[in-house]
Parts: structure tokens; sequence; C-alpha cells
DNA sequence: AATAGTGATGCATTTTTTGCAACGCCCTTA
DNA sequence: TAAGGGCGTTGCAAAAAATGCATCACTATT
């Protein structure tokens, strides 16, 4: 698509900050890209970037400009696709923006799955906290958004949403073990592993704490799940987590997940979806379906 | 924007049928045309017209890409909108497409009312029967849609719908001049002016004396209102309308109108809107508001 | 005051696009 | 069956556009 490189020397020089730097990874001559950019602003009637003496700023019409040419350069990838698709091709790349708690083995069995049935179909998993992942679906990193709690949904077009009411983990021997459902004050007299409130259950956790005046009292703290998971617990201590994100070799570890009641902590819910107003590329789209009806079956 | 001549050149194509009829209106030789499209077949790695004998024909590839080609024009169109209204000026077209009941006076004074405050902003109104309103816009001939009585509404996003009873038009010494609302059957009794079935009225009144086992017998009948305006009518003669395509003059012309009781014939409605998905030009988007506000003044 | 960064520009070079002419194909017509 | 006219395609030379290089003017920092 050649026709759209003007598009992509504009988002480069956008995201450069500068016309040399842009010149560099897009491996042309400054003065080349230069006039590339002043063709444009001469065609468009208007300056796209004001010039300042460090380097180039997108002005309000530059952002116009470059939100049309995010828009156009993913809708030709969704064309692409369609049109690949016709010819009994499964190719094409699905990219996925998730919160955290998505990142555990349900996603990634679903991939493994879809990639054995269509293995010319590449991945690409970005992760954002709840509050960015919409950010991502507009500035087209991704195709496709899942999250957990997220904190607006106003361009955000849901396809399916599932309940995930906290669970709390803990191992078989611990005082809880027995409970078949477990209130928020139980929970906080004994030490807690919590991840920071830019995950969802934590959120969830830390309204239901102020507004039930309960104290919770944090042993180790990381936004990091890699590094919580490396953590090698005590027999007391207590961790939180969705079901989606809780690994299926529990019980193997000598560990059990008690279900928090909803009173005392509300649901939470995963939405998956997409961009508002966006048609995205077929392999996106089975993917999704495959993912909702796999959600639908085992958590529904 | 010469980006994007390709693209144009694709659309024409399309539309003549042929690369040499196409090269001729686009001022190019045929072969630079032609190889226009191998490059872009090329790049796409797909064909995207077939070759007959006697030209060219789009064929499933290219009905996407069209598809696309369309959007991306229309929303550079916007974009460029946008841009114009951000330093201060007011250009650009308002392109319209309306169902015959809408090119009376209304619509027109609008316009006028527009364009004393903006003269830089041309206008484009076409005509569509009521079926084919939502056609147009989905091929991108307009970007504002005015329809009575449209057929569907999928692709349709309606801003403001107003209700529009059929009225009976006749002279003031007419037998039926005196009453408040009429029957149909009253008004079947008189040699009636009807436009054909393509229009909502006609539909309106056909659908009810179908169902009220009544028949209407038209004296004359024509899809084209300027004849039936241009046909001397007799004093005994009724004929059909809806308010905002009834002349503001007829009380001076001798005439008037009353309304049929909407038990007998059900009200119609206008619908105000745009394309599904899309963004309109500046332009058009403030032409629509004022239209819209006028509706609600004027008739609501 | 020197330096290092920025965007802009004149000029020669390279790359791309275009126009011209001709070819091979298929359908219609004589 | 042969001739003619329409079609898309292609080789080649000319025209046009894009690029790279060197350089200028400017500004903030050192």
């Amino acid at each position: 698509m050649r026709h759209l490189l003007p598009y992509k020397y504009v988002e480069e020089i956008a995201k450069a900050g500068s016309i040399r730097k842009a010149a560099e990874t897009l491996a042309i001559t400054p003065s080349a890209l230069n006039r590339r950019l002043l063709t444009i602003e001469d065609e468009l009637g208007v300056q796209i970037f004001e010039r300042l003496p460090v380097g180039v700023r997108l002005n309000t019409a530059g952002e116009i400009l470059l939100e049309h040419i995010r828009n156009q350069m993913s809708d030709m990838e969704r064309v692409k696709s369609q049109i690949a698709d016709l010819s009994g091709q499964r190719r094409g790349t699905v990219s996925i923006v998730t919160s955290p708690e998505l990142q555990g083995s349900f996603l990634a069995g679903e991939v493994l799955k879809y990639q054995s049935e269509f293995p010319g179909v590449t991945f690409q998993i970005t992760q954002k906290f709840r509050g960015e992942v919409e950010q991502a679906l507009i500035e087209h990193q991704a195709d496709i958004g899942i999250v957990y709690e997220p904190t607006k949904l106003a361009d955000f077009q849901t396809l399916y949403n599932l309940v995930q009411p906290v669970y709390c983990i803990m191992e078989k021997s611990h005082p809880l073990a027995a409970k078949k459902s477990l209130r928020l004050y139980e929970c906080a007299e004994f030490p807690l592993i919590l991840t920071d409130k830019t995950w969802g259950v934590r959120n969830l956790l830390s309204q239901s704490a102020i507004r039930l005046g309960i104290n919770l009292r944090a042993v180790i703290q990381s936004d990091s799940r890699g590094f919580l998971n490396n953590y090698g617990r005590t027999s007391e201590q207590l961790s939180f987590d969705i079901p989606i994100n809780i690994p299926e070799n529990l019980d193997e570890r000598g560990m059990l997940a008690v279900p928090i009641n909803p009173l005392d902590v509300p649901e939470g819910f995963v939405f998956v979806g997409h961009l508002k107003g966006r048609t995205i590329p077929v392999a996106s789209a089975r993917f999704l379906e495959q993912v909702t009806t796999q959600m639908a079956g085992q958590f529904g």
C-alpha cells in the first residue's frame, strides 16, 4: 500500500516529535521527509505541525488528521483481511489488549486452540491497566479489548460481558479453607498479598474495605502478578483473584479458592469488545466469537 | 490529496466499466491507468476487477475495496471540513438527498437561511424516492438524508423524526372545505389528483384504501410533482400532501388544506439523519442542526 | 561565544510515472 | 469465414516526481 506512505510518515513524525528523528527510523533523509510534510500541508492548506526550536508538535488540525490516518490504516488492514478471507486464506494478525487479569491461562489456551485450527494467524497481546485499555483501542494499537472492571466505556463496543466475582486464594490447611463463602472482615484478619490499585480486583476490595470500615493489611504489594507468583507465600497468607485468572492446577499445588460474599465485595465484570464504530479484521472477529462462546460455556 | 488519486481511479474504472473509457474521463492514457490498476492489484495480492472481453467488472474483493474507498474519501472530506472549521472558515459543501416530499419550500427556505449566514457553503440537493435514499447515503452520494416514509432504515442514523399527517388540498369553494377533519371515504367521492406509489403520501393512501375497502379514483397520476403543479385543476378535484410540503401561499391561491382522520390514514413520518457510523462534515452537521431545530419549532 | 540541535531550500541524481505505439485477444458484423 | 473494432496489456523513450547532499537560518543550551 505505497499510497498511504505519507500517512505513515505523518504518524512517525508525530511520534518522534522531530522530522530528523522520524527520518532516521523511516530510513530516508530529513529533507525528503520534510518535503513530504510540506506537500501534505500544502495540499491541505493548513499546517499540521507547529514548528518548535526543538522539533515539531501536532496542532489541532494535525490531531484531527492523525485520527483519520489511524482509522484509515486500520480499516485498510480490515479490507486486506476480508479480501484474504475471500480466497480461503486464513491469515492475518489478531491484536488484543487486555487488563492483567486476563493474561492467565484462559486467554493463552484460547489462542492456542485458535492457532491449531488456523496456523497462519499470528497474535499480538498487549497488557494495559483497566483505565488504559480503551485508549489503546482508540489509538488503534489493538483490534480487540478484554478488560476487567474498566473505568470508562465511552468508545468501547461491548460484545460480551462476564460476571467474575472475587475469590480468595489460600492453602488447603488455612483456617478459612472449610468455608463455602467468606466475609471480607474474615479475610482482613490474615496477612494479605495484594496487587496495587491499577488492578480491578484490588480496586473492588479497596472500595469495599472503605465502605465497610475494614483495614486491609498488605504484607506484599506489587503491580506485577509475575512477581507475586514467584513470591513463596506462607501458609497464613491470602491472595485474591477472579475465576478466569485462577490457575487450573490450584488443587495440585495444595491450594483452593473460596468466593467472597457478594454483599461485601460486589461482583466485577469482564468486558469483551472492540472500538465503537469499527469493523475489525476477519481473523479478529472469528477469534472474538470463539472467546465469547468459550466464556459463556465455561463461566456463564 | 494526490495520494488518494489511485482510489479515484479505481472508482472511475468501476463506474465506467472499462479502463479505456475511464482513462478518457480521467484525462490520462489507458496504459497509464491500466498500470496503476495493475500496481494496486499487485500490492493487494488479488485481482480487483475481472477482465471481460468488453471491459472490466468489479469482483467481490473489488467491492470490498470500493466500499473502503468511498468511506475513506468522504471521511477525508469530513477531515478537511473540520480543519477548515478550526480556522474560522465556513466553507464546504452540504449534500442532501431527499424524497420528493421534501423538495418544497421548507428545505429551500432553510438552505437560503443557512447561506445568508455562511455564504461560503454550497449545497447539493438530490431527489430520490423513499426506497432509494438510504442506498444513496450508503454510496456516499450525499451526507444528509431526509425521507418521508422510508422503506428501510438499517444503515440510517436518525437524528430527528417528525410526524406529518396527510392533508387534503382543495379549493375554498369545495363541498368538503368546511370540515375540520376528513374521512377517506368522503374524499373518494371526488376526482383525485395522485402521485404514483413511489411517493410516501400515495403509499399511505393506497394502503388505507385497501384496508378500508375504498377505491381511489385518480383523474391524473404522475411521479412528478412539477407536472401536477402545472396541471390546472378543476374545482372538484382533490390532491393530498403533508404539511412540510404544502406551499405557504395556499390561501392566496384560493385553496386550503384539511387533515384526514388519522384513524383512516395513519400519520407518516419524516426521518432526518445520516449514514450510520459516519461523522459528517461540519457544514453538514450545522445545517442538520438548523433543520431539526426549525422542524421542531414549526411542526413539533 | 561556541555548540549542537532544529526545519527549510537549491541543485544534481535517481526513481517513478506517463504517453506512444504495437500486440494479442474476443466478439460482432459483413 | 474473414474483416473490423473494441478490449486489456506491454516495451521503450520521455517527462515528472521524489530523493540525497550540502548548506542556510534559527534557537536553546553549554
